[in-house]
RNA sequence: CGGGAUGUAGCAUAAUGGUAGUGUACGCGGUUUGGGACCGUGUGGCCCGGGUUCGAUUCCCGGCUUCCCGACCA
């Protein structure tokens, strides 16, 4: 991509209404567009960031056998009535709405009901079982208070999985590989030594749910951890928690976390209220087990900006970087240098990087490098009149600062 | 939803009961050219409604917006 393409901007300074340093960081930056309090835009970068962070969550579920699909924003009345969510009373992020003749929908907050009630068409028998689905939607929650950015937002993207099951032991069993499923991600996305897998807290559900938190200062939970990071606790579930484990409270030392993953078990609720059973082998009719796996893809995207950002702008993992190298060409006035810097551009892209390339003429290098260091994309690689002199690239590595000075042939080793 | 703030140009800000200044960004001209350089010049603005007043961006009332704290958070 040609910088000088691109549509978005860079700039020095973050609206004062945004507090958030992902916020902040990401509209400086060119990643989002805030629309309004809790919902943002994607723009062509963003969308980068969150496709890869969205095409590593998809491996890893396919890895368990999960099949990718996309169930609907609008929401029928009925179908969450079965289970007594449509209520204002249970359910207080409902956004609901109308058709022209007055029949009332609700635009979809979460999916569990809707896909139960999809799956009765689909499921007869235990033969069908199990099924695992998923699929990566835009969520709408009328929160009371939008905060932190694209942390806590009205509209957000979430990773939604749900397993179907004829036996709560094969629901354990996929549950419990789901869950190294969860840490792969979260290994791959580079925050893996940071997170951690809680109990969750709250609701009828507490002993069959887990949350995945990771330690982030932006975080709105609370974890008590132990030196060795070997034990964590979440705050909400912690007197019950360090009774259990036999460990003393002055072990553990809290630590602000985000919360980037929630998996529970529903068992065969929902298949009872719902209705939604198959023949098992004997030829009754019994409820399916189901239970659902969350990753909320946003927001992981804002907890790397907040946990990898630094003083100069964005420091994204190179798993989920925009792109690969940021081409920063200099001394493009001479039209010699400009060929050459187009064509190390060319060659990098056809090897298979994914290239920015700063081919702005008019900028001058302290605003390109500037510009670089707040895009946070791993690599910088500089050509220049100079290199073009001494047949060198300056290579930066955005997170440590390191600086190489590559030949062509060794550019082109290194990076394809 | 309770509490506290907030609203002036794309962004960041200043002053003001008599229609608004600066920085940045943007346009044009020129000098520069490895860490957001400089000179000149130009374009562009008072959240909405009502009230007080000769006159309101300013004061008052209401609304809306955005942010923060709390509550909430399958």
């Amino acid at each position: 991509m040609r910088q000088s393409h691109l549509f978005t901007k860079t700039r020095k300074e973050a609206p004062a209404d945004e507090v958030a340093k992902n916020a902040q960081l990401l509209i400086r930056a060119g990643y989002v567009h805030k629309v309004m309090a809790g919902v943002y835009a994607y723009t062509p970068l963003g969308l980068r960031v969150l496709e890869n962070i969205k095409q590593i969550v998809r491996e890893e579920m396919n890895a368990v056998g999960g099949q990718e699909l996309i169930m609907t924003s609008l929401q029928p009345k009925d179908v969450w009535e079965e289970t007594g969510r449509w209520s204002d009373e249970t359910v207080d992020v409902w956004f609901k709405t109308k058709l022209q003749d007055d029949t009332e929908l609700g635009l979809a907050w979460s999916h569990e009901e809707a896909i139960v009630s999809m799956m009765a068409q689909y499921v007869h028998s235990y033969k069908d079982l199990p099924i695992s689905v998923y699929q990566f939607q835009t969520k709408l929650r009328n929160e009371l208070r939008a905060k932190s950015g694209i942390m806590r937002g009205r509209e957000f993207v979430m990773k939604d999985m749900y397993s179907l099951h004829a036996t709560k032991e094969d629901m354990d069993e996929y549950y419990d590989k789901v869950v190294e499923a969860y840490k792969r991600i979260y290994e791959r996305l580079g925050v893996g030594a940071d997170t951690f897998v809680t109990f969750a807290s709250g609701g009828a559900f507490t002993k069959f749910s887990h949350e995945f938190q990771t330690l982030c200062d932006a975080g709105e939970d609370v974890l008590y951890i132990d030196k060795d990071k070997t034990v964590a606790v979440n705050e909400e579930v912690l007197d019950d928690a360090i009774a259990e484990i036999g460990i003393s409270k002055d072990e553990l030392s809290p630590t602000k976390t985000a919360e980037v993953g929630n998996i529970f078990k529903f068992g065969t609720e929902k298949g009872e209220q719902m209705n939604v059973t198959f023949k098992d082998a004997d030829g009754m009719d019994k409820p399916i087990y189901l239970a659902s796996y969350g990753v909320g893809i946003t927001r992981v995207m804002g907890v790397l900006v907040e946990k990898f950002g630094d003083d100069k702008g964005l420091v994204w993992p190179e798993a989920v970087a925009a792109y690969k190298v940021h081409l920063v060409g200099l001394n493009l006035e001479d039209a010699e240098i400009k060929d050459w810097a187009d064509g190390v551009y060319t060659n990098l892209t056809k090897a298979g990087v994914e290239v920015l390339y700063d081919d702005r003429i008019e900028a001058r290098a302290g605003e390109k490098f500037s510009d670089s260091d707040l895009l946070g994309v791993p690599y910088r690689v500089v050509v220049s009149k100079k290199g073009k002199e001494n047949g060198q690239f300056e290579v930066v590595t955005r997170a440590t600062g390191e600086v190489r000075q590559l030949t062509e042939e060794e550019l082109f080793t290194d990076f394809s």
